[in-house]
DNA sequence: CCCTTATGATTACAAGTGTAATCTAAATAC
DNA sequence: GTATTTAGATTACACTTGTAATCATAAGGG
């Protein structure tokens, strides 16, 4: 699959918010956040049809659109070329990086703890 | 700061690699795993130091590059950018994506386990 | 039935990117 | 000292991206 664009992707995520969707209703979710002209939406949409990244079935005379693939199959694919970059495939040295810029809470602490514990516990 | 494409950012790598450096030991360094042709190193080259990403000194007639951030500066920005876009600024979810798609191994795991001790440790 | 409107399709267009080739000037080889 | 090589500077060129405007057509308003 193609890549995605980073304006692309906030499309995407209109249509992940709720589909399928008519092109109106996409440019009205959109504009809650964004200032993008409707003819602009468009085009973004048929972009990413084009890459195969949504599709439509034809409602009488518009379309209603859906992605094609789940959101959390995107991120994770997304996270793992980005880890896979820049910290030769391993996600604890990124963790790493936002405990020494101070990025961490204690939810997320609380949240890896969780997840570890989970992880033990399958892999044991 | 500018953006760094990819292929920029496979340049930086060699430059973070050993600095300062002449692009002859720069293509040397990338002509292990790239097939890039000199001509298009150098143009590179040229983009980076128009991002203001390397700068040179003069040495005689060739110039010797050197980065103007850490490796490290980097890789934290990006990946705080796209957990940022991703996750809601989040790390958790990133992590837990990688759980469920088996790509913890033991030894992230116990990085993890330090790392989270360590903050502790850091926030008690 | 004709006119306006709304939809998707097609076209636009500058900036950025990947991937070089050509130009210009300095150094080096005879 | 002239010819060649070599460095960086400039130019190339197709494709992508951001950001729309225009075109063609069908549906609905009167």
């Amino acid at each position: 699959m193609k890549d995605i664009t980073k304006t692309e992707f906030e499309v995407l995520e209109a249509l992940w918010e709720q589909s399928p969707a008519s092109a109106q209703e996409i440019i009205t979710r959109l504009n809650t956040k964004k200032t993008w002209h409707d003819k602009t939406v468009k085009t973004l949409l048929s972009r990413l049809v084009k890459k195969q990244a949504i599709d439509f079935e034809k409602q009488q005379r518009s379309y209603l659109y859906f992605p094609l693939f789940a959101r959390d199959e995107y991120v994770i694919k997304e996270s793992e070329s980005l880890v896979s970059r820049l910290f030769k495939g391993r996600v604890a040295p990124l963790v790493a990086g936002f405990a020494d810029s101070d990025a961490l809470s204690k939810t997320d602490i609380d949240e890896l703890k969780a997840l570890i514990a989970k992880w033990e516990q399958d892999n044991d």
